[in-house]
RNA sequence: CGCGGGGUAGAGCAGUCUGGUAGCUCGUCGGGCUCAUAACCCGGAGGCCGUGAGGUUCAAAUCCCACCCCCGCAA
């Protein structure tokens, strides 16, 4: 079987990567053109790149799929499924229905729950107690193609997005390995996603990352963790400077204090008060300029206090 | 040449503007107190202040020059 792999990041990478090493026979991988990234804008080439080439697998980075030379490209790959993890181009309706046995896509959630672009943070940052990997065909909607195969994944109290996002690649790989011979003998079987029980998980922007201490303890934490450790909440240290929070738990007790406040600054870390009296215990952190530390020691360093606050105000 | 922060003891920082051989919180080691302790007290070790047998100076962590490395933002 001719299989196309299409994906860019990370998790894209560790779906590949599961496809090779299960032996099946991967003609190619198209991924996004190198970008200038980083600092100094370095060019970056996307991992999927960096690992189809290692395996010397062809890679193909077209700027655009809209024209004749990638539809030149797919003739002549011939793929008789193509695979799509994360690509990040929207892929127009003659390469959806030129391979024989479709156009599959792992998609980071339990849909139709979390259609979208960021359906794993979302995910964390509700407070789901549960994600997963659904497998389904391709179509021109976003992520409303008929399911194929999905598993479920619990979210405990300590997982975060890298724990999330690592954890669901790996099961969007052997879902993939488990699907492909399902197509190729007409096992799988496609079901219908009830558009009424659909959310969205719209891409992060900046202003969801913002902390808001007048809400509660819970909530605040899910969304920590849901964006750690990338791209991390942020808010204001009490002298103005941006302030990221890698990680936090909840502080036993309450307080009077008005949210935002530092209640108490420990070698643990330091507490926040909350909206609903309830307090976080920050351990660990991203100052402006500096790079990530334990609450700690950011503590240690004399750059915070009991008394202060944390606040976004501009 | 995208914008910016920084390299001082194992960690996080101060000291740099206003040159005069280094300090804080913690860790660590030893001792003491205590029924006991991650608590408290006393004491010690640990730094060629990123690199350059560079420049200026009586004197450089501090001023000037060059280079290396790390990090944040933005993409």
């Amino acid at each position: 079987m001719r299989i196309l792999f299409m994906g860019t990041p990370d998790f894209a990478q560790i779906c590949l990567q599961a496809l090779v090493k299960a032996g099946l026979e991967v003609v190619a991988a198209v991924t996004q053109p190198d970008k200038p990234r980083g600092r100094g804008y370095q060019m970056i080439p996307p991992p999927v790149k960096v690992y189809a080439q290692a395996q010397e697998i062809p890679v193909y980075q077209p700027q655009t799929l809209r024209d004749g030379a990638f539809a030149e490209t797919l003739e002549q790959l011939a793929p008789d499924v193509i695979v799509v993890a994360a690509y990040g181009k929207i892929l127009p309706p003659y390469i959806i229905e030129y391979p024989r046995l479709g156009c599959i896509n792992a998609h980071g959630s339990l849909l139709p729950k979390y259609r979208g672009a960021a359906p794993i943070q979302r995910a964390i940052m509700d407070g789901e107690q549960e994600t997963g990997i659904t497998i389904m065909y391709m179509n021109q909607g976003l992520d409303t193609g008929d399911m194929l195969l999905w598993e479920k994944t619990p979210i405990g109290d300590t997982d975060d997005f890298a724990s999330i996002h690592d954890r669901l690649a790996h099961i969007a790989g052997g879902l993939l390995v488990r699907v492909l011979p399902m197509l190729e003998s007409g096992e799988a079987v496609p079901v219908k996603q009830d558009d009424a029980l659909a959310t969205y998980a719209a891409k992060i922007e900046k202003a969801d990352c913002v902390l808001d201490f007048s809400m509660n303890a819970q909530s605040l934490l899910w969304k920590i963790r849901g964006l750690s450790p990338y791209p991390l909440s942020m808010t204001r240290a009490p002298d103005g400077k941006l302030l990221k929070i890698v990680s936090a738990t909840l502080s036993e007790g309450v307080t009077q204090q008005p949210a935002g406040t530092i209640t108490e600054v420990s070698d643990r870390g330091f507490c926040v008060a909350c909206g609903d009296g309830k307090q976080i215990l920050v351990t660990g952190v991203l100052p402006e300029g500096k790079g990530r530390m334990s609450a700690a020691d950011f503590v240690r360093g004399r750059r915070i206090q009991a008394g202060e606050r944390l606040a976004w105000t501009i």
